[in-house]
DNA sequence: TTATGTATGTAATATCATAACACGTCAAGA
DNA sequence: TCTTGACGTGTTATGATATTACATACATAA
């Protein structure tokens, strides 16, 4: 386990407090916050790191849910959906969103020494895309935005 | 095959224009544009499109080299490194770069429909990105910004 | 010529992801 | 009440993507 996102703080608080709030804004979008789903979106709370699909399977294998990988793919598809977690396309990983609800276009700040992935805040970034996008006519629905780097514990390492 | 990227242009000039500098670059930084390496290049710049490892290999394959997975990947690592083609990580496929050597942070831009990969301008945006990871003290080394989205073309289908 | 680094070929395997189908549950409407 | 349809889950099987490890060849410079 690699260390929190860049800097230490009450785990066990942000943990419960995402969770909640993806409770609410599931049942007030009409989704259904099944078990498998909500034991995944907490598998990925606890983790508190990018997971690939087949390791959140095995840890929900592991609790009496189906050990096959749909199980896994639907589940997380169905938080990405929901804006309950995030797909990174250069871990081939899934990530749980740090603050639902909250409209962001995330970019994720991804170590290469540690690996550990830090969601920063990207409506500037994303602004500027939308533009140039624009330029050439073509509409921009989802971005990834995914950055590779040290982060500043690495930094003071090297 | 899918449209050139969003709109028409001289494909035989682009092309050729691109690969003369991509063997000027290599050169001068004292790399080596090997046969399977320059093929594979060619290969991407007369598809004009994003293409997928293995259906870069069974091109070259056909031509009498390797038939085997690293053959593709490692021409196509080699031709990433060297800024002569990009890794679309969305599609699971690369790219030829079409302005080798100019800096530039590349956003790609990705039509749901037809599946169309524009190169944008972004130097605006990997601007907000490094300031945004600046924030954390984050120092950004690469990044990948993939957009989704609908082509003018495919807007105007809708 | 020999040593060294780099490039290529190949076999084997690891990792990631999806299609297709069966079964169960639940709620809306006949 | 019965039926129907939508949704969720489980499972089998397979497909698609990517890498490790090792062998061989080839260039360059000491």
């Amino acid at each position: 386990m690699t260390a929190p996102a860049f800097q230490l703080h009450d785990h066990a608080h942000c943990s419960g407090d995402v969770l909640a709030r993806a409770e609410a804004l599931t049942t007030a979008s009409g989704a259904r916050l099944t078990p498998v789903r909500r034991r995944a979106l907490e598998i990925l709370l606890e983790a508190h790191r990018a997971m690939g699909a087949y390791e959140v399977l095995q840890r929900l294998a592991a609790e009496g849910y189906g050990n096959q990988p749909p199980v896994a793919y639907r589940a997380l598809e169905f938080l990405v959906e929901q804006g309950l977690a995030h797909r990174i396309r250069r871990l081939n990983a899934f990530t749980a969103c740090m603050h639902p609800g909250e409209a962001h276009a995330p970019a994720f700040l991804i170590c290469r020494a540690c690996d550990t992935v830090a969601e920063a805040a990207a409506a500037p970034v994303r602004a500027a895309l939308d533009a140039a996008a624009a330029d050439l006519g073509f509409v921009v629905e989802r971005a990834n935005i995914e950055a590779l780097g040290l982060c500043p514990a690495c930094q003071a390492q090297a």
